[in-house]
DNA sequence: TGACATTTGTTTGTATATCGCACAAAATGA
DNA sequence: TCATTTTGTGCGATATACAAACAAATGTCA
């Protein structure tokens, strides 16, 4: 099944396929019917009508005899991550004073796949028309912190993720050619730290900087969103840059 | 498999052990063997090595040869539930006023068995000693969130939840007594909070109230939680619980 | 150190469970 | 009503679970 070096014995496709099955509901509709999640992941509606009866059998799933929706339980899974990992625990405390100090939100992500994923968040007020939280995504491309972890991979690394990206124009500002997109990544790496002003929501800018272990290694980003109308590209790099900078320092150091 | 009504052909046992593997993850360690798992979840360890090369190929986990840790990836299924649901969403910016309004930490979690399931969270200092995010589980029968949520049970469906609790004092202020604490849920119905005073861990307070939807049903709890030192009961009841109680009924007005 | 016991990861054989297909039944809509 | 979509169900081919055996690593003690 797997196109890596296991051996299919070592494989279990019913776990993969009930995986898939969850994430069907990510995106859009959260009461789903057999046939929907079916079509949703391209598996046989046998196989999903096991798998969700399964999910619902263990209560990660509610089911009306019609539609499914998941339950809070489901959450439980995500936090065996971050319950489990050091990292987002760490860095809870420095953006809720980066959000304190800065009045707005601040975020942190690391890269999957083509996207960024929110690994912790301290929201001050709410800044975009989507709901953000750990394990949301947005795409790389065009948002703050993917510009700082795309910068990271190097221009080939870059350009292998551009290159599997849907690259879409969210406004008439944002980006979508791959040669400008690692030109401007060339300056990110130069100037250390990346702003998006209204490429991905009209109305909203972000600034972010990398997270670095000792091995001067990028491990995470860290960011700062605010509506345009708070706040100036030039109050974003004066103001808010430093509190960033300081702020991915004192994480640095706790990392130890 | 299941003990439910389901037929046994309509349960998946492959995924169900995969997410039992899952969770393993989710107390202690992030990094375990082969046998750890298969010690925490009671599973064949060729059946846990092959849930966890599965989560490996499918980059929800990484392997060095010996370790498995889980990736980040796995925050997407429970972020299927956050996005697609609507009430964490909805709560979020009431929980963000509250939080700024108290200085303190402000959540909203729902009952799971015998704990309390956050489902979203405000934070705005760090008040436990434990990080809680949505996911995070604290038992119900001992938070101040849980009492909410017991006492709309019942006092049947109450001593039903905690008949299956494993009743044990955090403190010495801690409640473990079934009658002591069915008492106390008849007197959080009728005051319609409920205060808990460093009954889960010292120098913590916190007040809750019930969130209801048109036809009255308490569909979740909010909270408000402060260190013991910058709060006192008095201060909870006159200045935090009308905060909280304006939150419940704006977030009840927009149910809709 | 070296022999022995334990733990761990991996493989194998076999009974059993699951997959995907094809078809039946039920629901939905024109 | 008929056409269309959706859900439920036997069935043969295939995949998986379990137990047991094995190999490799690790720990223990004289």
């Amino acid at each position: 099944m797997g196109d890596g070096a296991v051996k299919e014995t070592d494989f279990v496709n019913g776990f993969a396929k009930g995986l898939r099955v969850i994430e069907a509901f990510g995106e859009g509709d959260r009461r789903l019917s057999i046939a929907d999640v079916a079509k949703k992941t391209g598996l046989d509606r046998a196989t999903v009508r096991r798998s969700l009866l399964t999910l619902a059998e263990l209560q990660y799933a509610d089911y009306d005899g019609k539609f499914f929706t998941l339950t809070p339980r489901i959450l439980r899974l995500g936090h065996a991550y971050l319950s489990a990992t050091p990292l987002p625990a760490l860095l809870q405390p420095h953006l809720d004073l980066l959000a304190e100090k800065t009045g707005q939100s601040s975020s942190a992500s690391v890269l999957d796949g083509t996207q960024v994923l929110y690994i912790a968040r301290a929201s001050q007020r709410r800044v975009m028309s989507i709901n953000l939280n750990p394990g949301s995504r947005l795409p790389a491309y065009c948002s703050s912190m993917g510009r700082i972890l795309l910068a990271a991979l190097g221009d080939d690394g870059a350009r292998d993720v551009l290159a599997r990206t849907d690259l879409h124009a969210n406004t008439d500002r944002t980006l979508t050619d791959i040669d400008a997109i690692i030109a401007e990544l060339g300056r990110v790496r130069q100037l250390g730290y990346a702003i998006i002003d209204q490429e991905l929501e009209l109305g909203l800018r972000s600034i972010a900087v990398p997270l670095k272990n000792r091995r001067g290694e990028t491990i995470a980003a860290l960011n700062v969103g605010a509506p345009a109308a708070h706040m100036s590209l030039t109050q974003l790099v004066e103001h808010v840059l430093p509190l960033l900078r300081q702020a991915a320092e004192n994480i640095s150091l706790s990392l130890g």
